[in-house]
DNA sequence: CATTGTTCCTGTCGGC
DNA sequence: TGCCGACAGGAACAAT
């Protein structure tokens, strides 16, 4: 499912294809996503040009001309796949192309959407920083404000485990359950760990390994989970760098302790949650 | 207030 | 082969 480093890929293979381009037809297909659309959704998008495509945690922004902003999210399987111009006849839509962009150029993006969990806004620029959906994040990761001591004061106080407070998007923004595994895992933190017990150089080496395995997994394209696609229809190809995820039962790549214990699952708050035991405590 | 549990949705997969 | 239940998961919301 598209978490940070998804989005933000497909952030960058929608700018060449949206950014000043003028949207020339707007088709919605559904009355709602995860929430009701917007009254008006498609009439209030069409004719307007777009000027720039931008990412907040796993929100896609893309600011219009006339100061008004798409907000979308992917949720977990929300895909936006895009039929070029001039590539030959477009392939017919499919059950779940939920909202259709055309540009001026003749290109066409599909958002499209199985589960239904992906959502979208449309809101004046000035409304942005106040939408209910983005004012109470935290954090970019990837940002200068995110290291060791902004990590370790946010955990302060904070009676649950780890990995919960990582899922949770007022502590940092973006990370998923995916990338808080592979984090935990390179850091060496059990997933058990009560998050205020992880301070000083412990919290300095978390930060960095969120951070690590973000730009390893943004280098790498995204990871592609069934039926995620990047924008371009290229599929990411960090989930061969998984080090942990989905592999209960694998020995541990990055110890001896594989013929032991290997990678367990196990699940906290009712996600699952795998990890080595050896390495990480 | 802090924290945990439930809910939305549908495609996929394992078991019988 | 076909059916059925379990599972996947982001984030709002409800409950504790």
């Amino acid at each position: 499912m598209p978490e940070l480093p998804e989005v933000e890929t497909v952030v960058r293979g929608l700018r060449p294809k949206l950014e000043g381009r003028r949207l020339t037809s707007v088709v919605q297909r559904c009355r709602a996503l995860r929430f009701p659309l917007p009254r008006d959704f498609a009439n209030r998008l069409t004719g307007r040009r777009v000027i720039s495509i931008a990412r907040r945690a796993k929100y896609i922004l893309v600011h219009l001309e006339g100061e008004q902003v798409l907000i979308c999210h992917l949720g977990m399987s929300g895909r936006m796949v895009v039929e070029q111009a001039g590539k030959g006849p477009r392939r017919p839509l499919e059950k779940h192309d939920h909202i259709i962009f055309e540009t001026d150029r003749g290109d066409e993006i599909r958002f499209n959407d199985a589960r239904r969990f992906g959502m979208m806004d449309l809101v004046a620029a000035d409304q942005i920083s106040a939408h209910k959906l983005l004012k109470g994040l935290g954090p970019e990761p990837l940002g200068n404000s995110f290291n060791g001591p902004y990590l370790a004061a946010a955990l302060k106080g904070k009676r649950t485990p780890i990995k919960a407070a990582l899922l949770d998007q007022k502590v940092v923004a973006g990370l998923g359950n995916i990338y808080v595994c592979e984090a935990l895992y390179h850091a060496g933190c059990s997933p058990r760990r009560q998050a205020f017990t992880v301070q000083c150089g412990r919290a300095e080496k978390l930060a960095r390994s969120i951070r690590d395995v973000l730009n390893r997994a943004i280098a790498a394209g995204g990871s592609s989970l069934r039926d995620y696609v990047q924008a371009d229809g290229e599929l990411g190809y960090f989930q061969h760098d998984w080090a942990v995820y989905g592999r209960e039962g694998e020995a541990c790549p990055g110890c001896d302790c594989g013929q032991t214990s290997g990678i367990r699952r196990l699940v906290q708050s009712g996600r699952s949650t795998f990890y080595c035991s050896a390495r990480q405590r």
